[in-house]
DNA sequence: ACTGAAATTTGGGATGC
DNA sequence: GCATCCCAAATTTCAGT
């Protein structure tokens, strides 16, 4: 789980086997190789490269959850009563299974956490039921994402 | 690009293949196989109906932007003079590689974007360079990510 | 670092229960 | 819906350049 190497250098082969995997996972590095015209056993060894130095840090599978009826995502922005209680609030969000990111920020809130739900109802009962009855959650912010126009990794 | 069948029923056994391949996209369909003891065929069919009902949208391979450089990871609320200006200022941002997100939200702000960058220095240029240079953009709210601490997809 | 070839494993279809 | 069988294709290793 190493990541500060000096800082990896990745070259354009390197870019054209990652932007092939990036899209699909599952795509055969024997046919990257027929496409960018090298062996398949140098891709080998330039991924053996890329997973080693920590830039590939792994592979999965997307679900599309409006397929299971989730069709609901917000962001929460928390303000917590003290920074002491900041490890205890993500412990319990953690054990909350509509809450997918959790991230620290600066400014207003303490936290900021995105949350998936089945619909607007799901997403009260969350708040009420779950979110706002954890100790030291005084005050929370919600934003409904209507339409998620972007979604992407960073470009290489 | 069908998504509304009546909602997809996944049993058991699907979800355990699912939590597989989620894990890690490349784990060979044998592997699984051999793991929760049914043939590599019937994964296969199930693998085809999951695809089928749109609920497996797609399998990507993740790269850790910090090996990359880039260390700094941000939301940002933006504030938009009118709702005419929305289409054209997503239009715009989708040109700007830094962004990786973008949801028209309800709430303070009219969109919420994700960004990263290689450190606040750029995240600094990127705000005054070229966020707010957009024809729209009238103020904007920005939250740094100092740590992720959940990071997930929806839970099956 | 890349190639080519060998050994092994997997993918995915056909068939029958 | 699942298992077995089967062959084409992919993965992975290795000696050679």
């Amino acid at each position: 789980m190493k990541s500060n190497q000096k800082q990896t250098r990745i070259d354009g082969i390197d870019k054209k086997i990652l932007r092939y995997l990036m899209e699909d996972a599952r795509t055969p590095i024997l046919e990257i190789a027929r496409n960018i015209g090298i062996s398949g056993a140098a891709i080998h060894q330039r991924l053996r490269k890329l997973e080693k130095s920590g830039l590939l840090s792994g592979s999965k599978f997307i679900l599309n959850p409006k397929v299971l009826g989730y069709t609901t995502t917000a962001y929460i922005g928390i303000f917590l009563d003290k920074a002491m209680s900041n490890p205890y609030a993500v412990q319990q969000l953690k054990k909350i299974p509509e809450v997918l990111e959790c991230h620290y920020t600066t400014g207003n809130w303490s936290i900021l956490i995105k949350v998936l739900c089945r619909d607007n109802e799901h997403l009260m009962q969350l708040l009420n039921k779950k979110i706002q009855q954890i100790e030291g959650v005084s005050r929370t912010e919600t934003f409904i994402s209507l339409d998620q126009s972007i979604n992407r990794q960073i470009q290489i």
